[in-house]
DNA sequence: TTCAAAATGGGTCCTTAGGCCGATGTTAAC
DNA sequence: GTTAACATCGGCCTAAGGACCCATTTTGAA
């Protein structure tokens, strides 16, 4: 098995050239292309196809995150790792969201750099801890909220029934689905209203599906 | 500054012991409680205030992510590392809903364990890289999602009027809220209602809360 | 310049929604 | 055994919603 192929990409051509020696200090790792923005990434992935790329973020002329999207998008195998002096939650979430396997900070210490490279060439996805906090406070709302549905006050009847109003449906229309009488739609709907305490069947609509209840 | 005070929590005695003699090992770490379940750990942080609890998930007599939950949710400093072999991303999920600080696998090496530790009790947060993949395509998926909010096909002047809606007001209402006739508001909604393809102004809230325009 | 969309408004008409008064039978909990 | 919640139905009434017809003004894009 052969050396584990990178390109590096940053602006900054001290900061690339250094990245570069230390990577290579290792023997398993070969860097076989650089680049100094998005643009210039896209095209060497194309030309050398690395196994990764260590992509700085903020660059001119086409942003890592960008460069990363494209690259991961277009069905090669290269993986990206994201390399940024950057801790802004926002930045992490759309270098992930655009593709990125690792996101790791400047300040890194080599021997981590080594461990990180060869977790992603392997399939592993590597987050700085120093930013995972934030990431992970961040995904923890989302998994909380994904499961935080809370014990319906509806019963299965007026959920029913609460399913066709969000529909569009007329009270008229649900009645005939669900073979009762308008009237008893319309009962349905009065205890939806109060037990949700919505104004109308809008708002009742708007609640249950903040609740997930819908 | 003093040793970092453990917790471990194991239902099988031999594992537990033998983290213990490990984490022993180390003078920077003091285990001052072991416990074989979910219930005995939270008497014990009760009891001995750790700085950390390594818990594992699989118990019997209130399972670890039960534990977890309750004492990170009692107030207390402590922060608690999920040990466990299991590579479920749902397990992994409910875990950090629960409020753990770090997720790691029982294959992990002592160097690394130590290094875990430390990071957490700094404040840090770990998730094993073998389960972190899983992990990050998920909210990958979910960051991808909250940032595909379609261009809204509505006017700034229809998505607040479509706001008010959602609000269970009535067209009256919305019309001194906003200066303007009762019939301009009728107008309004009836180009969302045409934009949205929706039947009735409930449906409009429910597309639009869907696509996340309100 | 012309055209389309946005924001504002008017009138008329019918349908729909929802409140309030009542009722019955069933089921599950206490 | 009583009580409460559920599901079903009736009538009556008013307010609200929405369709269809129309108009003006402004703004920005083709």
């Amino acid at each position: 098995m052969g050396a584990i192929r990178l390109l590096v990409v940053d602006d900054h051509a001290i900061v690339r050239q250094g990245l570069i020696k230390l990577i290579e200090m290792n023997e398993e790792f070969r860097v076989v292309a650089e680049g100094s923005n998005g643009r210039e990434a896209i095209e060497l992935v194309d030309a050398h196809r690395p196994d990764i790329v260590l992509m700085d973020l903020n660059m001119p002329d086409m942003d890592g995150i960008e460069a990363c999207r494209r690259i991961t998008n277009c069905g090669t195998a290269t993986k990206v790792i994201a390399l940024t002096v950057c801790e802004d939650i926002d930045m992490i979430t759309q270098a992930l969201a655009a593709g990125a396997k690792g996101y790791i900070l400047k300040n890194t210490d080599l021997e981590s750099l080594t461990r990180i490279i060869k977790g992603v060439f392997e399939g592993k996805a590597y987050i700085d801890p120093a930013v995972a906090t934030g990431l992970i406070d961040r995904y923890t709302n989302y998994a909380r909220q994904a499961q935080t549905r809370d014990a319906s006050p509806l019963s299965e009847r007026e959920t029913e029934v609460l399913g066709l109003v969000a529909a569009g449906k007329t009270n008229r229309e649900i009645a005939e689905e669900l073979f009762i009488s308008e009237k008893t739609v319309k009962n349905h709907i009065t205890s939806i209203l109060r037990k949700l305490d919505a104004a109308d069947r809008t708002e009742a609509c708007v609640v249950a599906m903040k609740r997930n209840i819908i």
